[in-house]
DNA sequence: TCATATTTCTCATTTTTTGAGAATACCGCC
DNA sequence: GGCGGTATTCTCAAAAAATGAGAAATATGA
């Protein structure tokens, strides 16, 4: 193993179950001398990546806060989403939760999330959390836009050709319905986003019980969550136009903050 | 420049300022040749560290929301405060933010934030934004409880003397109260936090708007500020012992999740 | 289709990483 | 203040990887 892949190996070791880490450990997770292993740990202690707790043992460090700090800030989708997760929550009326999700990897993860004060539920998709590509609404609308040779490399030819009809319904109705596909007891309903020109693909979902989900509200909400999908398209393309497709040449090279 | 300090430097290029950038900028930036530049950027999309954005621009990836995540999950000082953060400002009766504090390389980070609903300002501290060292009361609350060999390290002997009245009076006191020191017509009530056992310094803060500080109010937010912290330290301790301050070794070594 | 800009590749050279163990620093404890 | 054990850093020659300049390939757009 080497460079970056070295360092991302001992990050990736920490999990939730297993949050810290002895060099040790850590030497015998990866098939590592001890001495690799404290070099690779003193690195990225110094960068904040990794930091120490108690009595020889290692955990994730605060730099990864400050990243997604400008992440937050950064990234035309969160920047875009923000109000708008808020706006769908409170207009549903009843408790739920909205996601925005894109691909990571091979997975999906949702990177923005804002629930009702009365919501006492709480889905399985969470900010950060990377979640299967095939399950869930959420996950489906994101899939129903992707280009059949991207499809192809993600989940193979096979899986392809088993979701077409159900992708191209997606794609033809503009939003997706799952209930229970993930959580029991909740529906989803998911619209994809996208933004050709940087890039990006993504859904908005909103997330209720299941048996909030009558006929006519039904209907509401999947307006709701559509109108406000659109929105935050016509918001990616018209800050894309904004900027500029080149270089944001108004602005200085050393940065602001 | 080697290893880890390689890649790091390419990722500290974005900020808020300048959240995107080509190859040729980077190269430029770092002073490196174009080639090597753009190995390095390989190497960093392929873990999701950065990711494309329109045309040839580069900007920071979804990667670290995921190890944000995993840091709010785990991190001892966040799973202890959640909860708190959330009782101080609804106990607080007047709007108001309250902030989780800690060291940050020379700096000092919020790692954690929640403002009441009817808060129509935001304090310059907010989670995951790195904040200069010897001004306000949620880094001074900090600085009164590092030992005098780290705090001379961190800003210097000459500095550490001429703060030394004003560190010492915190320590008595048990909190800082600042006005305006940061935001204008903000105020600030600030008490440390310390967990020997893992390490840890850090502060918890409530901001409120100046004027709201009357007399027999200030007393009161003080109490609450303080007791709060209180039981934050105990959770620690106690989540500590819990854990025990070696091996968990009930818990699997392959991890959850 | 051609022209342009972006990205990957090649390869000899330079630099870094590696691994095993020794040396050192640090800790609690008496 | 020294002792015993653990954690961490250091040493050095061998092995591996990064570097840089330019060529080649690939994608993009008119």
């Amino acid at each position: 193993m080497a460079g970056l892949a070295r360092y991302m190996a001992v990050l990736r070791l920490f999990s939730e179950g297993m949050p810290t880490w002895t060099v040790a450990e850590m030497a015998d997770a990866l098939q590592v001398p001890q001495s690799t292993a404290y070099r690779t740990v003193r690195d990225l202690l110094s960068e904040g990546l990794v930091e120490m707790s108690a009595e020889a043992r290692y955990r994730l460090g605060p730099a990864f806060i400050e990243f997604d700090r400008l992440t937050r800030l950064t990234d035309p989708l969160m920047r875009a989403s923000a109000d708008v997760l808020r706006a769908i929550v409170h207009g549903a009326g009843v408790p739920g939760v909205a996601l925005l999700c894109r691909l990571y990897g091979r997975e999906v993860m949702c990177i923005a999330d804002f629930a009702s004060a009365d919501a006492s539920f709480s889905p399985s998709y969470e900010r950060g959390r990377p979640m299967p590509l095939t399950q869930g609404a959420t996950s489906k609308a994101i899939l129903a836009r992707l280009s059949g040779k991207r499809l192809s490399k993600l989940i193979g030819v096979e899986a392809v050709e088993a979701m077409r009809p159900e992708l191209a319904a997606i794609r033809r109705a503009g939003f997706c319905l799952g209930r229970g596909e993930i959580d029991e007891g909740l529906a989803g309903i998911a619209v994809p986003i996208v933004c050709e020109a940087e890039g990006l693909v993504a859904s908005l979902s909103l997330v209720v019980e299941s048996h909030r989900l009558a006929g006519a509200r039904e209907d509401r909400l999947r307006h709701l969550v559509m109108s406000a999908a659109h929105e935050i398209e016509s918001l990616l393309n018209h800050d894309h136009q904004a900027r500029g497709p080149l270089l944001p040449s108004g602005e200085a090279v050393g940065g602001a903050n």
